[in-house]
DNA sequence: GATTCGTTTTGTCCTAGACAAATAGGACGT
DNA sequence: ACGTCCTATTTGTCTAGGACAAAACGAATC
């Protein structure tokens, strides 16, 4: 049995890393070399992709290719994260219980793990649940990842259960009829649609008409999405995962094609380090965006 | 107030047309012909954006770019889909409901719509709702998008909102204790979900255990999850929007790198056109999913 | 410790050529 | 009229190496 190769588009979808870059790589750091077909074609042996997927985890955690390259296999695997300027959390009774929610999936017991978080629902009621339970897990799993004690499998498992528990949750809400109408969606690219979930728990809460669109619309359809749907508010996500650079191009384009009457807010982990600009809203967290909506009701009466 | 404009990977992310197809037109047919920048860079006017758009929705429905980027524009907004083979559905009284059903979802009217499918829901039964209203619906918006219908947007409601509907129904269900373990999935790239979770209704409804993983699941995390779930069997989904091209290397990928005696369901309207391959099965429609879990069971007893 | 300023690193864009897979269209046979 | 084979065209993706700007680093300064 011969071990299964990869063509440089095989590569790129297995581990993020641009066509561009992998051919760059090649070429400055020498690696990865990747056999050739009789075509003259790059065939990247099992092997290399592995490394090349861990060496993608890495730089998400702040290092530098560069470095990574040069650095030896059995040294890579024991890398901490870089940018850990985190806190450990204090080993709370309520951080242990979430550590226990976090151990369920772990054990790939996604019966016992929806069955707990249903309880905790239950107990909290949904404000407090987004605040206090999904939120600090959704960070959680985040770092677990980084740590790399979550698998990318983990992760899916994770948020699909999570998605179905919040989306039951909001359905077992009645229609808003008095807050603005926000349209709830994400940039293409941007798959993530857990932020975007808690805020919509969040707003239709307290009332407001809630439009989801699901992730990943281009931006010319977004502007005329919320045309049709003569939407107040147009609330973005963007997770950390997304690259900063390229958001405040993206925002001042929507920003340009967008109806002028029509808000922007924009929030989830991508934000944290971004300044604001005029006719936008920054919301860092989901406190904000309460507070924003406030503010709009403000101005509304 | 200038248009704006937009640079490649902004119009790769708008129209879907790689940055290598944007610049092999431009030099194949002299269209689209973007400004420049100070650094030499396309700036692509959001006129053409919108042109290439047109374009790219008239090529998912059959027809050649050679030929469409010859065509003046107001011939290209008339052209019909090529590739209807499609007989119009009989005018049943049927059809007229679901029609009814995309009607409102023509007028952003959600909370109508959900409203009505909870109906119809309580009314069929899961099984007969998926397979009876949910697919044909669905069959019916992917129409309604080829035929210019539906803007993308409201494509997008559809979606989420009959996706929510789905996952409620699933959650209502006890947790499958017989059947086969299934391992729900998509491969990157492929981010419809609407297949999958129609599968894992009926797969459920008949106490098979599902788990599912969410969408675009990078093909070796796929094999990971499948040894640690200890999966009998991984279905895919490929919705007809996914280039048909590629399913075959990928599908023979995967399967090298899966454990053997893990089985392979394959299925989604992308996967009609498609003929087997040893160590997969093919379910082109939701009745061969149901049939190839009984046959499982068969082996199994 | 914080801020500024050069230097290095890094990703993305550029041109232009080659080739193979997919499709169209014609010729042929039934 | 319909299906099948074959050839020509169309089309997407790959290759190579060069250029440049933005981000990140690190050193010197306040």
């Amino acid at each position: 049995m011969n071990t299964p190769s990869f063509n440089i588009a095989a590569v790129e979808r297995d581990t993020g890393l641009s066509k561009d870059v992998l051919r760059m790589w090649e070429r400055r750091y020498g690696f990865p070399v990747p056999d050739r077909d009789s075509n003259g074609e790059r065939c990247y042996p099992a092997e290399q992709v592995e490394r090349l997927r861990l060496i993608k985890r890495l730089m998400d955690q702040g290092h530098r290719p560069g470095k990574l390259i040069a650095t030896p296999a059995e040294e890579l695997t024991a890398l901490a994260p870089r940018r850990s300027a985190r806190r450990e959390p204090e080993p709370t009774a309520e951080a242990g219980e979430l550590a226990e929610l976090l151990a369920l999936i772990k054990q790939h017991d996604a019966g016992a793990y929806q069955q707990a978080m249903q309880q905790r629902l239950a107990r909290q009621g949904l404000q407090r649940f987004v605040q206090d339970t999904v939120a600090p897990l959704t960070r959680r799993v985040g770092e677990y990842w980084e740590d790399g004690n979550f698998e990318v499998f983990e992760e899916h498992l994770f948020t699909e259960l999570t998605k179905r528990l919040l989306r039951q949750a909001i359905a077992a809400l009645p229609g808003g009829q008095r807050g603005p109408r926000v349209l709830l969606t994400s940039v293409p690219e941007e798959q993530h649609v857990l932020g975007l979930l808690m805020v919509e728990a969040l707003l239709a809460l307290e009332g407001a008409e809630c439009i989801p669109l699901g992730t990943q619309m281009p931006l010319l359809e977004i502007a005329r999405a919320a045309s049709a749907h003569r939407a107040d508010i147009v609330a973005l996500s963007f997770s950390v995962a997304f690259p900063v650079r390229q958001i405040p191009a993206l925002l001042t384009q929507l920003r340009q094609i967008m109806p002028t009457e029509t808000g922007l807010w924009v929030g989830g982990g991508g934000t944290a380090r971004l300044t604001g600009q005029p006719g936008m809203t920054l919301l860092p967290t989901l406190d904000a965006a309460l507070q924003a909506l406030a503010a709009w009701r403000e101005t509304q009466a």
